[in-house]
DNA sequence: TGTACATCAGTGAACGCGCGTTCACTGATGTAC
DNA sequence: TGTACATCAGTGAACGCGCGTTCACTGATGTAC
């Protein structure tokens, strides 16, 4: 009785104020493996739940009783539904991140010919694509990273991290074009093919092979003018 | 009484059943003038209220406040608030393939050189961008099409539409270009400019007419390949 | 190798809020004569 | 040009549901000695 109101009296603690944003991120992470094996169960049933019924019908309740957990349990390291799906958010951007820097490392940006660059850029765009489609309601995350303001700020880091090791990568190899076209180039084309991903995922009806190409061809053929003819420092 | 208990008994009136879509679509249209302001200041609201609180702390309640009007009235008009986002949405897209029918029975589509179809091209990205910032909670609009599956059908249709008629007229002037790959590309290309209208609307600190230009750059380089060195019918 | 104990992990039950939705009703509007 | 009447438009009040969240508690797990 005494705890209880001197817990309500010194309450003050709302989950971030009703300012409108939600108090994101995990709370505590496990540290035994019990924990550690729940905390996995926990987003994996929310990657299938995602999957089946979208996000904005996920709750953290439909969570738990497909877990077999009850809502305290979630909550232990979850405050909503929004930490589960930025957790799930980085993972899927990690997996991303983690294929396209691979590729760039690899080389994947030095071809002879602009065949040959095609081909490497549609191989990585089929991989990228895959990744996605395996990944657990991962359309529904792409689609969740655009809609929920809370989420924005994680693929706008991935893509900005990615395009800015593109960047690095094709100013060494092309030292004469212009810094700011450069820029621009590398953050609009990592964007359109992510874009391509996300037509293909979310228009099934679409062919994938066939999209992949022609957005490979697009790219590539954009850059080939902007190293050759084209980078010039334009005015304003 | 009686009434009462008949209406509750010959129920079965579910909304539509609980197998997942809501009704959506809006149910009776005003006849009279003041439901038809009614009607109006109901999606006015609506759009004011998305800007300011984003597609998911939307609500008809909120909607109704804000609009000086009780849940039955809204209610007379809108199952649901899908219902008021998509008669938003189809308000926008009819707004964007407007101005895109406009410049392409305007001659947008013919160009003497690059410079010029990429400047004609930077016309019409502009007036698309201008549009759907005008147009009150557009940016939300677009990540609603996107996130919500009963919306995905409206942008669908209005970008297919799109890209057909610019086949059309493509094809026409470059009859010797595969069908297969005109198809593709137009329906990509569409796509693309789209999405680099989402990028610049998201994504504040981007400086728009340098995305729009490269944009630009990208799909003219690709249409002058495809219609001149390109174009041949690929393998499978 | 065993046991005691601190801490972690999860339960059962309950709550308040606000959303969507409905009811019987009153007031506004156009139109037929 | 006025009035009666059918219909449209909107109100006030209430409801059930389920979501997020919390509480005091029990059971599981690792570790120190």
């Amino acid at each position: 009785m005494a705890r209880r109101t001197a817990a309500k009296t010194t309450t003050a603690k709302t989950p971030v104020a009703k300012t409108g944003a939600p108090s994101l991120d995990t709370k505590s992470r496990p540290s035994r493996r019990r924990g550690k094996d729940t905390f996995e169960i926990i987003l994996t049933t929310a990657g299938e739940l995602l999957a089946e019924v979208g996000f904005e019908r996920l709750t953290t309740n439909l969570v738990c009783e497909r877990a077999g957990l009850t809502p305290p349990a979630l909550y232990r390291y979850f405050p909503n539904k929004y930490a589960l799906l930025k957790e799930l958010a980085q993972r899927l951007m990690e997996a991303q991140d983690k294929a396209v820097l691979a590729w760039l490392e690899a080389g994947g940006t030095n071809a002879a010919s602009i065949e040959e660059s095609v081909a490497k850029n549609r191989d990585l765009q089929k991989r990228i694509n895959a990744i996605t489609r395996e990944f657990p309601g991962g359309d529904w995350i792409l689609r969740a990273l655009r809609a929920l303001p809370v989420l924005q700020e994680v693929q706008t880091t991935s893509r900005d991290m990615v395009a800015q090791t593109l960047f690095d990568m094709l100013k060494t190899a092309n030292p004469g074009v212009a810094e700011d076209r450069l820029r621009t180039a590398t953050r609009l084309t990592t964007q359109m093919m992510y874009a391509a991903t996300e037509m293909v995922l979310e228009e099934p009806g679409q062919d994938e092979d066939q999209i992949n190409e022609e957005i490979c061809w697009m790219v590539a053929l954009y850059y080939q003018h902007l190293t050759t003819s084209g980078g010039a420092s334009r005015a304003g």
